[in-house]
DNA sequence: GATTAATTTAAACGGGTGTTTAAATTGAGA
DNA sequence: TCTCAATTTAAACACCCGTTTAAATTAATC
């Protein structure tokens, strides 16, 4: 082993700023190893390539939440009483801002790139993440329809999606919308004031009785 | 003038299908015009720029939607009872099928087309969109705000941009959706089930009571 | 301290991008 | 039919991209 031993996070830790802010494909790795003060080529010799350090980037954040957020999920879902949608959702609140002491933003950076990979590549994110974490995609799934039994399951993947879409879209515009918010209506939100504010709706939508028509 | 006359609507044609299937910056003006079959100097000679052949291309679906819609929420608005949440997002489903007859498969190009602009380009769409078509925005929201009054209109706003976000994720993901849906369920939905199963789980979120807390 | 493997570096490669230029072509009005 | 403006075309421009190469440098092992 030789040179600095922390090339390697000097480039995570300035691509997963990059990536969430504009975008994988929008953010070229000449502007990721700038900002790391790295060569150029060590981007390939440490990860091979662009897509591999992409996956990188996601599976640092993915390694300590996914495992936590099951956890949690198990311990609500084992109790006695029946938990409700909010009170899952809601445990995921401190998994989410347990991100945020690994690395300052945490929480919304890893927020923002799970709404990129979804959104930009069709492929290979997804299914490294339903291969590499998708035992605890079903701890959680499970968990959400045991407490709404009143929802078919075909039902239930549509609105879980629906879900996925609402705080990923929240997130990838946090800044934007919160900018907004300030000027009209003097408010400000941090990370986890807005997750707690997308949680009752989304609780509200995924448990809505289905309605044959109209 | 001279030559074929519609080489603009070539190139729009081809432009927004591309758009919407791989994003716009995904999308070079080499594959656009090679589909389209013009030359590819036409598209700075028709539009400027490739970011004004992106607004063309937005425009030519917001101006056919925009008006409609707001018309249809008006209507709804000024009929002596108060209509409910789910009146009031069914009333953009005609509006959006319409599009349909404008072009086929046009009601998803524009749901497509809507999500990328807003999550690909912060800046220039957004602004184009608001001063363009802000007062129709506005119709929508107050009809939105009058039928559920019990929301302050702070907390409405990030509401409706949780609704924005579900819909228009949804919509960018939804042929990868109906895949897995058709595989796993047996659901083979079009682009109005999707819209049918999502306004339900909007008007939820949207008019669920405000926690203080938890 | 010499040897050797790991790492960093500068440079180039091959290819794709949006845009511009200037010449060729087209079609309508005089 | 001639003229002239609108349009189309092929080519080039300047730039950015991810990746590869081979040499220089670094640090651990014997």
């Amino acid at each position: 082993m030789a040179g600095r031993t922390d090339t390697k996070t000097r480039i995570l830790d300035a691509a997963e700023k990059l990536f969430a802010e504009r975008g994988f494909s929008e953010t070229s790795l000449r502007l990721i190893t700038s900002k790391a003060e790295v060569n150029l080529a060590s981007v390939n010799y440490h990860f091979g390539s662009k897509k591999e350090l992409i996956r990188a980037v996601l599976a640092r954040y993915l390694d300590v939440f996914m495992p936590t957020a099951a956890s949690e999920i198990k311990r609500l879902h084992l109790a006695p009483e029946h938990a409700s949608l909010n009170e899952i959702f809601s445990a995921l609140i401190k998994p989410l801002l347990e991100l945020n002491k690994v690395r300052n933003g945490g929480t919304i950076i890893f927020l923002q790139l799970l709404g990129r990979g979804y959104i930009e590549s069709q492929g290979h994110l997804r299914w490294f993440i339903t291969t590499h974490y998708g035992q605890h995609l079903t701890t959680f799934v499970q968990a959400v329809s045991a407490s709404a039994p009143h929802i078919p399951p075909a039902e239930m993947f549509w609105r879980l999606h629906f879900t996925l879409g609402t705080i990923v879209f929240t997130m990838a515009s946090a800044d934007a919308l919160n900018e907004i918010a300030a000027s009209d209506y003097g408010e400000h939100n941090n990370t986890e004031a807005i997750i707690r504010k997308v949680i009752p709706y989304m609780a509200a939508g995924v448990a809505v009785p289905v309605t044959s028509n109209e």
